[in-house]
DNA sequence: CCTTGAACCTCAAGTTACTTCAACTTGTAT
DNA sequence: ATACAAGTTGAAGTAACTTGAGGTTCAAGG
């Protein structure tokens, strides 16, 4: 049986280990046993919850959702269709997010073109190209007619 | 001139009211104009402003950097290539975002792929599938034997 | 054996970006 | 006139951590 202090648990899953404690406190991880001097030991199950717990916080889900998904890793009566669902609201969640995302990609894309086509003679007070971040005006057009 | 309250404000930016008074707070919106009775009146420079913030925020960049940018299209002595350059560093982070939010993507949806592959026949309590998550074993296999 | 420095401990407070609440005032519709 | 929705303020609460203070414990070198 591998034995693990926090520090190397943290190393191992790509978490702070204040983050470890944390998830303790809130009891999202199990108190772990303690060797002589009080410190934390941790085992491979230890490992692999943690993985589970950190790729599910960095595709977003929230500390409760987390806390459903593991129950239910834990609780094998349960069925495995309620953590189906639970991925697929979260996927239609991301879906949106990045469609989102895309339009922005396209117009700061844009808007980043017409400034390198438009600026290029040296930028003067009247420019206007920042009107289109704010959307005052459709991107593309004049830009930086010096007065 | 539009003059809007508050309420009309948040509904046509999708912000809640409280956050207005917030960002007000924090200095990223101006303050309003006052009606008789100390109400808040907004102008369409204020929508624009405001719609302007909430894009970047729902994009994941921070309070402090949609700061600098306002504060660029608010100030016009400050040069547009400033502007370009810092429009480019954004849409760097945005296309990292991107491609991390279309990997993410694609996990979750291939964890649901197999979810509805492998599960349709009814929940066991040797399913599997919830270790892919935990990385216990590579996604995509049997699931759902019901002992 | 002793010391030194890294790693660990606990508990408290700080951070970001809001949201919610209480207690009150104003605006609007009947 | 009377509701009642929408607005006001200031303070406190929330999520999910991070940072800091002040004190142990562990492993290595002299």
């Amino acid at each position: 049986m591998a034995s693990h202090r926090i520090g190397a648990l943290a190393e191992r899953t790509g978490t702070n280990a204040a983050t470890i404690r944390y998830y303790e406190g809130i009891g999202l991880l199990p108190r772990p046993d303690r060797q002589e001097g009080n410190q934390r030991r941790y085992g491979d199950d230890d490992v692999r919850r943690l993985t589970f717990i950190r790729r599910c916080r960095d595709f977003g889900f929230s500390i409760e959702q987390v806390r459903t998904l593991t129950s239910l890793v834990e609780d094998r009566s349960r069925s495995c269709l309620e953590a189906r669902d639970l991925a697929h609201a979260h996927l239609v969640a991301v879906r949106t997010k990045l469609r989102e995302l895309r339009a922005l990609e396209k117009s700061i894309a844009q808007f980043v073109e017409v400034c390198d086509a438009e600026c290029v003679g040296g930028p003067g007070p009247d420019c206007v190209i920042l009107d289109d971040l704010s959307g005052k005006r459709p991107i593309a057009s004049s830009c930086c007619g010096t007065a």
